[in-house]
DNA sequence: ATTATCTATAGATCTATAGATAATGC
DNA sequence: ATTATCTATAGATCTATAGATAATGC
């Protein structure tokens, strides 16, 4: 106890890492604090001294988890490819079994809209932010001759993208799940191909 | 209180339609059951003379979400119009604002995929019931020459529609949220026409 | 007599706060 | 001396249960 500013950052950090993997996984109302310190190696009492309420935890977790998602698209984007190619890249890693069963790692688009959706102001404008940054990126894949049809064709695929890792975590039926992952991969590859 | 057999079974529908509601809205997680019980007019110590836990309440919920969906669904998909027509309705309800903004009587394929993923068996089969059945529904109105063709792009078309309203109720942008909607629209109909 | 619902409460858990303790940094 | 974290606890809320009450249905 009592260690420097430095360990107080990093232990705020921590606090906020913990939480951006838990509220993926279990959601935003999954977990209590308490819980969440514990796994961060603190105890519940110190929270208050990183955060004023656990509303700001929220919004600093879905902006952390977005964070996350967007780098681990941007990694696969950097391939030094052609863009149909970096495009099928994406599309392939989106809708893999490890994505979907990847939750506390993955994309917050996906597992923390309906949270998000409830949630505050700041939450709210970092998945904005990140469906934008998504869209700027796809857009600039997508082979197609007019600017607007590319941005159409951007929202269509990050939708079938989310919706389909959406609804192949919630059934329990395991063919059907990798059906709806496979069958949506290859409908954007040929749709964008 | 201590009314008859027939008054018990329509308490019984009122709870869980409160909850089919409030748990579409608030997520499951969001409400309590004193909160719900209240508000189907009733006190929180009758809830167990109805469920054995909670978890067997959200199961009937997500039934009951799931039914509500699925019957507004038909009732579009019942149009005596040609298949063509009939899908461009159904594309045009599920990306509509008043379904964006009507969570509480909206289609549960979207505003619960991420609570059911982490709920209970019986939940989940559910939802993967209705998915089956807005997929098969989705196939007979796609225009394709192969059945394993019409499959496939009926799994892009729900993946897209449930994507598509998932981000738009999650940005707090409306222009954007309103295009997220009109693309998605626009490339369905598009695409399957 | 049976039973659907009510009042009351137990025990767990949640967010938030107060004050003590043990490090850091002047 | 300052401060990051700890222990301890308040007060609210949550699920679940026990026993009372007031209807229904024989």
């Amino acid at each position: 106890m009592g260690h420097s500013k430095a360990e107080k950052d990093k232990s705020h950090r921590r606090i906020v890492k913990t939480a951006a993997a838990r509220f993926r996984e279990r959601g935003v109302d999954g977990i209590g604090l308490a819980d969440l310190m514990k796994e961060a190696d603190l105890t519940h009492g110190g929270f208050y001294g990183h955060f004023d309420s656990r509303e700001e935890l929220v919004a600093e977790a879905v902006e952390c988890a977005l964070r996350d998602g967007g780098e681990a698209v941007a990694a696969v984007a950097s391939a030094k490819q052609p863009p149909a190619a970096v495009l099928r890249l994406l599309v392939d890693a989106y809708l893999s079994l490890a994505h979907r069963d990847g939750l506390a790692t993955g994309c917050a688009v996906t597992s923390m809209a309906n949270d998000v959706a409830r949630s505050n102001a700041r939450a709210r404008s970092a998945y904005t932010k990140q469906v934008g940054i998504y869209l700027e990126l796809l857009a600039k894949l997508i082979a197609a001759d007019k600017r607007k049809s590319r941005r159409a064709k951007a929202i269509a695929a990050l939708a079938t993208l989310v919706g389909a890792v959406s609804m192949a975590r919630a059934v329990n039926d395991e063919k059907l799940s990798r059906e709806l992952l496979k069958s949506a991969a290859d409908e954007l590859k040929a749709q964008l191909g």
